[in-house]
DNA sequence: ATTGTGGCCTGCCCGC
DNA sequence: TGCGGGCAGGCCACAA
């Protein structure tokens, strides 16, 4: 599952594929193509030009093009950037280590004879030329606490689906969410409107602390609470019982004993 | 607008 | 040993 910080070393990773001039572009999988992109489309917009930039709001990778269109790279739950045969991470939770050839769903040929490639197992992800930006909230890795406070006002929905919510916070998926309200000792289905101010500012705290610490460990997957995120699982710091509940559509694990 | 639900995709794991 | 069902979750369409 890549949330926001897999896609951040993916964006890092990316910096490889820049001021390469591109000799080709494949888009074998048509499904694959979001909006109206297609292969045509794709070929006349990247050959003979080069990537300029490496950028990244929430999940969403963007490669601008010298000529001002922005290619964007969504990699869904199992979606893994290689450069010149480089991974853009070690190992990616649900995501098989195999690297089967046909889930090459796309890449780019640079006329050094290197290659970018997206390889997707389950097809989640996408490519869209000019994805709409503006649709993403703010970027949950540099969330302010005025930010988060917006992102929440006003909102009777569950804490979690609110954080998790794109158009509001962009960034936060299922296993980084939880693992925040953990640490911060919030229960996932409180309102997310009702937090008084020190709760939120709370949040905050455990929020940008989670997200720094688990990219320097390595990624997602690397949380605290996640060897305890299975069935029959026990709260690592007080032993509780893990209550196992669907939240904003989402497996989710919390401790009924902390979690406030 | 907000919120909830279902479906997409398919590899993998478990139980029989 | 093979098979079938459930599960994983990011994202979108849709309904109320």
């Amino acid at each position: 599952m890549p949330e926001i910080l897999e896609i951040e070393y993916y964006r890092r990773l990316a910096h490889r594929s820049l001021d390469r001039p591109i000799a080709s572009v494949s888009a074998p999988d048509a499904w694959y193509l979001k909006g109206d992109t297609d292969a045509a489309r794709l070929t006349g917009e990247l050959v003979g030009d080069s990537f300029v930039a490496a950028r990244r709001i929430g999940k969403l990778l963007l490669l601008d093009l010298g000529g001002g269109v922005a290619l964007g790279l969504r990699f869904g739950m199992t979606g893994v950037l290689e450069i010149d045969d480089d991974e853009g991470v070690d190992q990616l939770r649900y995501a098989s280590a195999r690297r089967d050839p046909e889930w090459v769903r796309f890449s780019v040929r640079f006329g050094d004879g290197g290659e970018l490639r997206m390889r997707d197992a389950r097809r989640l992800g996408g490519v869209e030329l000019d994805p709409a930006e503006d649709r993403l909230g703010a970027d949950a890795l540099s969330l302010t606490g005025a930010q988060l406070r917006s992102a929440l006002a006003g909102s009777r929905a569950p804490l979690k689906a609110r954080l998790m919510d794109q158009h509001h916070i962009a960034g936060l998926g299922n296993l980084l969410t939880d693992e925040i309200l953990w640490r911060a000792r919030l229960d996932p289905a409180r309102p997310a409107g009702e937090l008084d101010a020190t709760t939120r500012r709370r949040l905050h705290r455990h929020l940008c602390t989670t997200l720094d610490q688990l990219l320097e460990r390595g990624g997602s997957h690397t949380g605290d609470l996640m060897v305890a995120r299975e069935r029959g699982g026990s709260c690592p710091r007080c032993g509780s019982a893990l209550l196992r509940r669907t939240i904003g559509g989402r497996t989710t694990y919390s401790c009924p004993a902390e979690q406030r």
